[in-house]
Order: C-alpha cells, then sequence, then structure tokens
DNA sequence: CCTTTAATTCTTGTATACAAAAAGTTTGAC
DNA sequence: GTCAAACTTTTTGTATACAAGAATTAAAGG
C-alpha cells in the first residue's frame, strides 16, 4: 500500500489528468478537492506539491495549481527524449545482457506476437511494457532504469492511444524483432539506432494521430 | 526571489547536502530545522517533500527523512546517464545548431581557455557551464534541454571536485574542441561520441580519485 | 456610461493544535 | 540477570486556525 493519504491522492489525481478528467489549463482548487477526498487541505497539497514536480500541473505563487497538458511540440520533444534513452539502455544492454535475459527478452516478445494474433490489446501491452522494462533493467545501470521508468509513466497515456492506428501494432512488432536480432549479434550501435526508432516513431505516428484527428473535430 | 520560504529553504538545505554539512544518513528532524530556520513544521515538510522527489533525500514512512548521498557506483551510473544526454544534445545540434549559437559557443570555448590559461578556476567553471548549456539550448528540445540542466545540476557538486585533477582541465579543453570540430562539419554521430566520451570520463575521472582518496583517509 | 480606485471576498501560505504510530523506558516475571 | 510487555515520550501525519496577497465587486469621479 501507499505511504500516505497524500500519495493515494496524488495517484488518483495523476490518473484523473491522464484521462482527461481534468483538461489543460484547469485549476484545481484546494478546498474543493478536499471535500471531494474528505481530507483537509494538507495532504492535498502535499499531493499537488508531487504533481507539480512531475511536471503534470503548474504552481503558480499564491495563484493555485493549474493542469499543464503537453500540447503536440512536446509530446514530440518528450518521445524524442524516450528515444534517446531506450537506445542508451540497448548501446549498454548488448554488451551487457545476460543469457537468461536474452531468453526473457525472445519469450515476452513471442508473447506479444501471440497477443497481437489473437487481437488481445491488453494483453500486447502488458508484454510491451514488460520487453521494455528488460532492456532498462538490462543497461545494467539502475539510474538510468529508473530514469526510463519515470519517463515512460508519463508518456504511457499518449502511448495507448497510437495503438489503434491501423497496421502500427505490426510495425511495431517487426522493429522488436530488428531489436532483437542486434542484441543477439551483440551490436549495440544497431540495436541502439533499432530502438531510438522504434520509440521515435511513436512520437511522430502520435503527432500524424493527433493532427489527423484536429480538422475532424472541426 | 522564490516561490515561497518552502522553496528558499529547499535550496538551503540542497546546498546543505551538496557542500557535506549533512552527511549521508543523517536523519533530517523537522522541528529542529523549523526552529533553526525561525519558521513553523510546515515550510520545513514542504522543503523536505521536495527533495525527496529529487532523490537527495529518501523518505520513510512515519519514521522521518534521511539525506542519501549516492555512492560510487550511483555516481558512475548518474554520469553515464548525464553522457548519453549530452551526446543526445550534440548528435540533435549538430544539424539543427545555428551559426549564431555556433559562433557563441566558439567564443565560450575561448574564454573557457584563456581561464584554464590564467588558471581562473570560477572562471573555467562559467564558461564550461555555458559551453554545456548552448547545447543543451541548440539540441531544439526544450525538454531535453530541461533534463539535462536538472540532472547537471544534480552532478554539480561532484563534477567540481574532478577538476583539481592534474592535467585534468587541458584534457578537457581538448575534449572541447573536438566537439567543435565535428559540430562545425555538421557531423552529428562524431559530435554525440565525442562528448559522450567527454562527460562519460568526468565519472570515471571521479571514481579514479575517490579510489584514490578512500585508502588515504585510512 | 466608462474608468479608476477602494473595499470586500476568496484563496493561498504559514502556524498551531491534535491524533496516531513508532521509539524508548520502565517495570515485572521468570 | 535477562527478556518481555506495558507505559511514556517523541515524532510524524492530519486537521484547523490565522495571516497576507490576489481577485472581484462596489462606489465614486469624470
Amino acid at each position: 500500500m501507499d505511504r500516505k493519504r497524500a500519495d493515494i491522492i496524488a495517484d488518483s489525481l495523476e490518473g484523473m489528468i491522464f484521462d482527461g478528467t481534468f483538461g489543460d489549463g484547469d485549476r484545481l482548487d484546494e478546498v474543493q478537492l478536499a471535500e471531494r477526498f474528505k481530507v483537509s487541505r494538507t495532504p492535498i497539497r502535499e499531493a499537488l506539491q508531487r504533481l507539480a514536480q512531475s511536471g503534470l500541473v503548474e504552481q503558480i505563487p499564491r495563484r493555485g495549481v493549474f493542469v499543464r497538458q503537453p500540447g503536440p511540440v512536446e509530446l514530440i520533444e518528450m518521445f524524442e527524449v524516450m528515444a534517446e534513452l531506450e537506445s542508451a539502455c540497448a548501446r549498454l544492454a548488448a554488451t551487457r545482457i545476460t543469457d537468461a535475459a536474452l531468453r526473457d527478452l525472445l519469450e515476452t516478445n513471442a508473447r506479444c506476437n501471440a497477443a497481437v494474433a489473437a487481437r488481445d490489446a491488453d494483453g500486447y501491452y502488458r508484454e510491451n511494457e514488460r520487453f521494455h522494462a528488460i532492456l532498462y533493467r538490462q543497461s545494467g545501470n539502475s539510474f538510468l532504469e529508473q530514469e526510463c521508468l519515470r519517463l515512460h509513466r508519463r508518456l504511457m497515456p499518449f502511448r495507448r492511444v497510437q495503438l489503434r492506428l491501423r497496421g502500427r501494432l505490426k510495425q511495431s512488432m517487426a522493429e522488436h524483432e530488428a531489436i532483437l536480432a542486434a542484441l543477439e549479434d551483440g551490436d549495440g550501435l544497431r540495436a541502439s539506432e533499432e530502438l531510438r526508432n522504434h520509440v521515435a516513431v511513436q512520437g511522430e505516428k502520435f503527432h500524424h494521430l493527433m493532427a489527423s484527428l484536429k480538422p475532424a473535430a472541426e
């Protein structure tokens, strides 16, 4: 379980920002939230500060906190950084990965493939998460691993959306295969470039998706 | 000026952790700090939470907060991540950098050289900061820039120490030259590798320095 | 009728009060 | 004498009270 009420509230608010309950620019009122969660303002304020440090909300002195949904440009930027971090994981993992982990990676990818074939979106998502988590771990750099998990988590809601793009899943699996091949060869440079491309393309796809949705909404 | 008292206190505590006033494992007592800063526990607690999220202290539920100085392994890891992030900056900057920024970079490096010649440690440090800050900015990715600045700031106290190593300054300047040359050629791959090496070597140097100091202290 | 300014209201930031949990101490039994 | 259990003390987490700054509204002057 969580540390204290403030943490539970922070997670809850995070979810509400992710799922769009709170939109960009919305003000999060302390007293409203306090009565909503049946607590005093103190734990609410703690939770809001945590969100502010994660970058999910902006805290303006003596004014309040406001939801800060990343725009298209910032999203591309975040995916670009994610791509670089994962690319670094791949490069390091190529020389450091254990045989057991490599097998695990292959098996995870196989399950991922099976999920795609079965049109099991949740299954795909779960195994894909695992695939990337293994890579982070196998970088052999736990600080890098933590940073990757942090940003990965931040991008989760946006990654999820672009799974719906036609043909993206198959392409994604092909990229996984290429990454695996490079890792098996111990080719760090190729692994890093394959993985960088694999992640960066997600940002671009998301961008295209947004661009195609925007005019449709008008 | 800062946002509120809690921010000032957080910065102050951060400085105290950096300069060693608080050592690894030290407990930060809320009431003690409260009377020390002449405030109530509330802003102290806010400050401590900020430090906890930065990773400078560990907050154990219902137990208190404890200073968490990174060990040698974690430091190497952090420098490795810094190297990868800066490397990414270089790769991106190589294609995106403006002529004006490139000139600025050259001039900054010249001032850096002058500071080395004049044995002006502070001057070297200032210009070196600027050199790297320009690179972050010229990645053209402001999210990446922010992440770089964050980690750079975190590593500051450790980077400072290894400046004293004999010959390190001259070697560092040579690396700067190599980075500049690659950027001028627009060679992203070479620039990224030069910069990665430039930063990664700092972590290694620091490690060596620590290893040589440890036995001497016994 | 619009603009500017003063007063009121609302909200955030800080202090204090209280509750619950952990640490420390004392006392009792074996 | 040592171990254990209950009680006391200390400390964190939460609630409430208060203060100060920002926003809004009302009032006055042009």
